[in-house]
Parts: C-alpha cells; structure tokens; sequence
DNA sequence: TAACAAAGTGTTATAATATAACATTTATTA
DNA sequence: TAATAAATGTTATATTATAACACTTTGTTA
C-alpha cells in the first residue's frame, strides 16, 4: 500500500477550496479565497498547486489557467489527462475512459520520440448549454 | 477553391516572423523582434495572433503560452490539433496522423457532451535529447 | 461614386497570471 | 541533537493578456 500523503496546512487549504469548487479555480480567485486563513502572496498559493499538481491531487486546466480537483481513484498522477470544456457554462470534467488513455499512452509519433505524458482538451457545448 | 487569405500588414508581420522561427514564439518576443517595424504594443501582436489562430495559420502551444506556425497543408483549421513537446529542448511539432485524428474527432463523452474541437499536448524527450 | 459598414490600426493604460529572491520556520532523518 | 530537507512568509518584479477609445483603411451596396 502507498502511504497516504499528508499534505502541508497550505497545501491543505489550497487544495479544500479547489475540492470544494463546482468548476476550476484561477490562482488568484484562491488567493482571494484564503485571505482570511493567513495566507497572503501569490507565491503562497503557486507554491501548494505545484505541490498538489505533482502529487496527482489536481490539474491544471492550461486552455483556461485553472485548477481542477482530480476526481479519478486510479488516475495515472498526471501523466495521462484529458477534460471535455464547454465553451458556454466553463464547466469542465476529467475523462476517465480506459480505452481513449491506452491509445494515446501508447501513441508514438513517427519522429521517434518516446512520449513520458500527455494531455489532452475536448471542447463542445454541454448537455445543458446545447 | 477557397480563396487565399489576404492578410493585413500586421497579420503578415507577425506571420513572417512566426513561420522563420524553429520553435515557438511568445506574444513579447515577436513583439521585440518587431519594433523595428513600427509595432509598438501588445495589442497589436495579440490582434493579429487572434485572427491568424482564426485563419488556422497557427496554434497556441497552450502549455507554453506560445506559438507556432501550422505546417500542415490540410489542417482543420484549428479543429483538431496535436503536438509533441520536448520537455528538455523545447521542441515542438505538428502531429499530422489521420487515424489519431479521426479516432479523437469522433471520440464521445459519455456525458452526452458533442465535441467541437480537441487540442492534445504529448511530453517527452526527442531523438536528440534522449 | 457617395454613403455606409466592417475590419484593421495606433495608443495609453491596466488587469491577470506567474516567478525571483531572501529570510525564517517546521519537519525529517542520521 | 545536529544536519538536512521541506515548507512558509514577504516584498518585489516579470510575464502574459485585455480594455477602451480615437482614427484609418478596405469592402459593399444604394
Ligand atoms: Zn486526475
Ligand atoms: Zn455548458
Ligand atoms: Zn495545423
Ligand atoms: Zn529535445
């Protein structure tokens, strides 16, 4: 068994609020968020998501410069992400599809390059927004 | 057949500049390199980056907030990108590959969500950085 | 061709995102 | 307990991107 992390008190905060959020979360809307918990400077708050995107606990969402909480048991720490993003609502969900991530991991481009991780970003409108 | 694109000035500038280039370009550095030109600010880069993103002339490398030139002569005009990074050298390229693409374009959430476009990053290391 | 609309430009200012650097504190481990 | 690694607090600054407004050029159509 892999020993539970234990996270530090801001990573712990940091990641509290992105668990907490309907959709992904900009650095600074975070920040805004725990003031009132002592923590002040946008280093404080990169600090915890770099600490968090590592572990696999969130990812960042590059189209849109947000985090998102990982929802997924077994997923692959990051090495392996895809999201489906409405242009509309800004709603975005992690893809867990078993079949569309052994495709892609074992994926190799012509150019002989061996690739480590990929991550890959749908876009459309959601059932809602169509 | 489609008419060829004309382009604006600046549109032409900021093109030329990002087809010469071997690897991604950021917004500010094509604006350095074209002061001499009489562009002066970023809003000028950033108008004609929009509109040739648009045109399918070029992609964002969302991971690097950079970008590059297309290459491929019948790209869905941003419709279905793909790239391979190096993570050691910074190298980026075009992924041109039917099958990934017809495979990704008629990839369907189960969430019932229709995808318009899709845009997927590879990581690694290339021959040279291996 | 004159009138209008649409697209592009130039400019100043500012917003939003992210990192550098350094001093200090807390946790881990040898 | 001494040494090391990880995390924190803080100030300053770098980087990326957009807002707003006045003006010009280009394209369209009456
Ligand atoms: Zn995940
Ligand atoms: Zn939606
Ligand atoms: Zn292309
Ligand atoms: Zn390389």
């Amino acid at each position: 068994m892999t020993q539970a992390q234990i996270l530090s008190r801001n990573q712990q905060i940091v990641l509290d609020i992105i668990e907490k959020a309907k959709g992904p979360l900009k650095a600074y809307s975070i920040l805004f968020n725990v003031q009132k918990k002592g923590i002040n400077a946008p280093q404080q708050i990169y600090r915890a998501l770099d600490k968090l995107i590592e572990m696999g606990k969130i990812h960042k969402i590059e189209s849109k410069n947000a985090f998102v909480a990982c929802r997924i048991s077994d997923c692959e720490i990051s090495n392996a992400t895809a999201f489906s993003i409405c242009e509309s609502c800004e709603k975005v969900d992690e893809i867990s599809d078993a079949k569309l991530s052994k495709y892609l991991s074992s994926f190799n481009h012509k150019k002989g390059m061996k690739f480590k991780r990929f991550n890959l970003e749908f876009f459309g409108l959601c059932k809602k927004c169509k």
